[in-house]
DNA sequence: TTCTGGATTGACGCTTACGTAAACGTAATG
DNA sequence: CATTACGTTTACGTAAGCGTCAATCCAGAA
């Protein structure tokens, strides 16, 4: 059986380095809906795999809205063949967005490759006048 | 001769699709200085590749206040051993960040082709029943 | 020269994503 | 059982990133 581990909202907080008031913030804008024991959140293994696909979004600078919307498209998988398509026409739209991304990041990465090369020629330079053998 | 083309600032704003307003925006964060002619800012090719640059980190998801820093820093080569290591060790550090952002992109695109596929057979079941042959 | 179209500088407004404090309830621990 | 530690809601505060006037100015076309 799969071992269902509960959580408190500290707990996560804990886990992924937030503040509590974050993780019911994201509640509060409908990313996450705990479970209640008598007043207090109760989160299981769910909602923490949740919880992590939201920061992983955040990570790629997506907005809580977004995050949002994409996950409630993911989650409810329609039956009806129009919302099917439509779903399948936003994660097309979605992968050309992280497509773009990646080439961005390579790009990033070139340039400081570049610069980090310069800089290092410099401090070498600048080393042997520091450190003459 | 480097063509030095010269750029009004809704020349700029309509080649990246921007506001001015926008633009304005990012001179007063210290992103952009460009010259003036009596009052009206004039944008140059360094400009132009500063605000590109400026619209690639917002891309990835970065403030205004990092990418201003990140490009002071790139921008200033620095003489001293003691700057040089701590713009290496920064550039150590951003790569990092764009290697996470790498690995987060790549984990998304997995789950949104496992989401794509699910959705698609589903769909062609639907579209069988929709029309038989 | 008189329009008309942009451009400029304030200044206030708004949304997002939380921080922070108050006022209170409940659980855990010695 | 008293104290402390943690959790809850409510609400106001704040920084970032612009949008949106308003009032003014300046340049080129008619």
């Amino acid at each position: 059986m799969s071992s269902t581990s509960t959580y408190t909202i500290s707990d996560l907080a804990k886990h992924y380095d937030l503040t509590s008031r974050t993780i019911r913030f994201y509640e509060s804008e409908g990313l996450l809906s705990p479970k209640r024991k008598k007043n207090r959140r109760i989160y299981d293994d769910r909602d923490k795999v949740r919880l992590k696909l939201i920061l992983r979004g955040k990570r790629l600078g997506f907005s809580l809205a977004e995050i949002r919307t994409t996950m409630e498209l993911y989650d409810n998988q329609p039956n009806e063949i129009a919302q099917l398509r439509y779903v399948l026409d936003t994660i097309k739209t979605h992968r050309k967005e992280l497509r773009q991304k990646q080439t961005d990041i390579v790009n990033t990465l070139a340039d400081m490759d570049e610069v980090a090369r310069k800089l290092e020629i410099q401090l070498n330079t600048l080393e042997k006048f520091t450190h003459p053998s």
